[in-house]
DNA sequence: CTGCTATATTGAACACTGTGCATTATCATA
DNA sequence: TATGATAATGCACAGTGTTCAATATAGCAG
């Protein structure tokens, strides 16, 4: 029973190729499963065996994109020394990255799993490591463990917006300049927000 | 022609509706065109006549969530003289009308239009009307428009990225206090940060 | 190497989907 | 009332996800 594991192995990755691919190229409604089939060299129906369904796929191509994301974190972070540089060089990341492909993000910001379908642990594992990463560069800004995850918390969810505006053309009814300044801007303001010491332009 | 104008208008109403009540229950994927069609007693062929296309109808349920939010918006504000009051009662009502139709949110935050199909103009209006209340009545507390207009688009997209975390689960993994507190505590930040007087708990 | 069983793969079938369009019906006017 | 324009219809088309009986294959005992 090696031989099969390996051709799954083998399988699945073809599969999920394909799918980010779809995505990438035409988002959500792009995604089939007999075109990822027909790609990975199988019948529909040998899906399902080996992945699950189109929403298990989904979950997959998303847990990929999380971990792209992380590990583009992690070499932000591992340019710069201070905690600051750090924070602000992994904003800009966060929304380089999430700009750089709108509808492979939407289908992480947006996927909801179907009622009474909840998200496996190995999913929500993968969702936190870039999380992680963050709280992990950003910690010695900040006097205690509760500061740095508060912190981490709302300037996540802050960039979590402005992605998602700015994927959905909606941030150009807020401001006009680019989102590249307006992200350093808030930084700044949720820098100052928490009283780390922040040069002042 | 006046006639069939204002069964046009019945029709369109009664389509809404039925679009409306389908996401609310089964999101984006519940969404039928036939199922419309017979709700609202026409042939499917119908609805691309005096509607358009699935798009368009998407377009015009996002367009009333946008108003039903606007509204509920002014109704936040209407209770508080302060401005700084009116900011929190508004971020509280932002965050509590997302809650409350998950689906019908992520319709509206996720939806991109097609390519080649760009936003028509009055949908944009529509989408600036909330945040046009936010600024309306924030604007006595700061010194000048320009520092209005950037605390408006940075605690907008705070909230926008809050309520997107929120409704797919995955606010649960940067914090574990209620979402009504985090959101006081954002809001708070902005405000510091923003210099706007805010009483120290 | 052969025979057999358990497992994996297949692809046709089912019940849907959005959309285009020729056909039919209805309305406003002359 | 007759006629020309306009609008409603519903079938046809090309797809969709998913299931499942039938088929093929892989692994193993003799």
């Amino acid at each position: 029973m090696r031989k099969t594991e390996l051709s799954h192995a083998d399988l699945t990755e073809r599969a999920l190729d394909e799918a980010e691919r779809q995505v990438r190229e035409g988002g959500r409604q792009a995604l089939s499963m007999r075109l990822i089939a027909r790609a990975a060299s199988c019948a529909s129906g040998t899906l399902y065996n080996v992945i699950g369904d189109l929403d298990d796929i989904i979950l997959h191509v998303n847990a990929r994109t999380t971990e792209a994301l992380a590990d583009e974190l992690d070499r932000a972070a591992g340019a710069h020394a201070d905690p600051v540089a750090c924070i602000r060089a992994m904003a800009q990341a966060y929304v380089a990255t999430g700009g750089s492909d709108p509808k492979l993000w939407s289908l992480l910001f947006d996927y909801q799993r179907p009622e009474g379908r909840e998200m496996p642990d190995w999913y929500r594992a993968i969702l936190a490591r870039p999380i992680e990463t963050v709280h992990r560069e950003a910690r010695p800004a900040f006097l205690s463990d509760e500061a740095c995850t508060d912190f981490v918390a709302q300037i996540w969810a802050a960039l979590h917006g402005v992605v998602a505006l700015s994927i959905t053309d909606k941030l150009s009814i807020l401001i006009d300049k680019p989102v590249a300044a307006f992200v350093d801007d808030l930084v700044d303001a949720h820098l100052r927000a928490a009283g780390v010491e922040v040069k002042t332009i």
